[in-house]
DNA sequence: CATCCCATGTAAAAAGTTACATGATTTG
DNA sequence: CAAATCATGTAACTTTTTACATGGGATG
């Protein structure tokens, strides 16, 4: 029911098939929704019965034939609805390395170290990533109104992976600090 | 076939009912997870199908009974071999705040900011809710390696709320400085 | 006297993932 | 010539959520 919202905002940004939309989900920087192409095409589907979305076809040449879906002024009127008067969830974060953290009691400091810097290098790499993606898309400018969820949710981008790298850091000489437990 | 980890993991520190385990997920400083009862109830009848875990029957008056689960060698064996060899897949968060952030050129200034505001307060929350945990946890002190797993994902929950009031602030302050969009 | 806490489970529905299926064109 | 990209979909399966079901004791 909410992959559906994620599916309008993109739309309303402009006119998308089914694969772009994965795609987005797949490499843009939407670290905030995940999901598959099978779900996507499904749920377009749905929503286009309900007449949220309509599609028109593109023929080409070379590449299969696309189906390029568009928001309807009703669909529209739903996301607006949802977005005001539909009271967030909390986010649902399901972050494996964290749980791994939680647990790190059950292996060695050095091994706990280990795993530390794996994630801290992964997150340089998605800050350093999302940074370019943010210069070469804006420019150092600032973005119009209808830019300013990519603006605003990209430097989000940025501000987490660099709060994990620098809790990553923290953690390690935290650990480095801890005496290890002789026991178990 | 990830909840088993973080159920693992859990056990790991200390026996426990699948109702303590279910009320970690939902209220203490677990916001890197999430589950229901009912999936708790029945992964943990899966792994002591499966050896993992193993249960006593506590008999209560007043109270109903309960099954505390304890882990067993193989299921910490299972949980050492996934913490160590087992590459972490990446954090899949659904955050439907993001998605209304993404969008926000289907409403307007004011509306946005409104939202806005809105999230930076639960979140001020959330940071003063979990430090207030960590304190009367840890008071000031470092944790023993035993400990070690709450304090760091303790930490980290208290860094993340914070980047997100941090970007909250600074988010409102840049769609103030933008020109609305009168088209649309 | 209603609601919350303790405590465990099952059943049904929804959401999400993986595998199956196809096929031309482009890139290395 | 193998792999990746474009492009869409279905089928089977797994995971997750919501609702149903029960019931005593404590709290406001």
């Amino acid at each position: 029911m909410s992959i559906r919202y994620a599916l309008l905002g993109l739309l309303a940004k402009q006119p998308q098939t089914g694969y772009d939309l994965f795609h987005t989900f797949k490499t843009q920087q939407i670290y905030y929704w995940s999901s598959t192409h099978s779900q996507v095409y499904k749920e377009l589907g749905k929503m286009e019965e309900e007449h949220l979305t309509t599609h028109d076809i593109v023929y080409q040449e070379g590449s299969p034939n696309k189906k390029v879906y568009t928001i309807t002024p009703d669909g529209e009127r739903h996301l607006i609805e949802w977005m005001i008067h539909t009271k967030s969830k909390p986010a649902k974060i399901k972050d494996e390395f964290l749980i791994k953290t939680s647990a790190f009691h059950v292996i060695s400091k050095e091994e706990a170290i280990s795993l530390l810097h794996r994630m801290k290098a992964h997150n340089e790499m998605v800050v350093t990533g999302t940074g370019q993606w943010k210069e070469q898309t804006f420019q150092g400018k600032k973005p119009g109104y209808e830019q300013v969820g990519e603006y605003l949710t990209a430097e989000y981008g940025i501000r987490y992976a660099q709060m994990y790298v620098d809790w990553c850091d923290w953690a390690i000489k935290e650990i480095q600090s801890l005496p290890e437990n002789t026991e178990s």
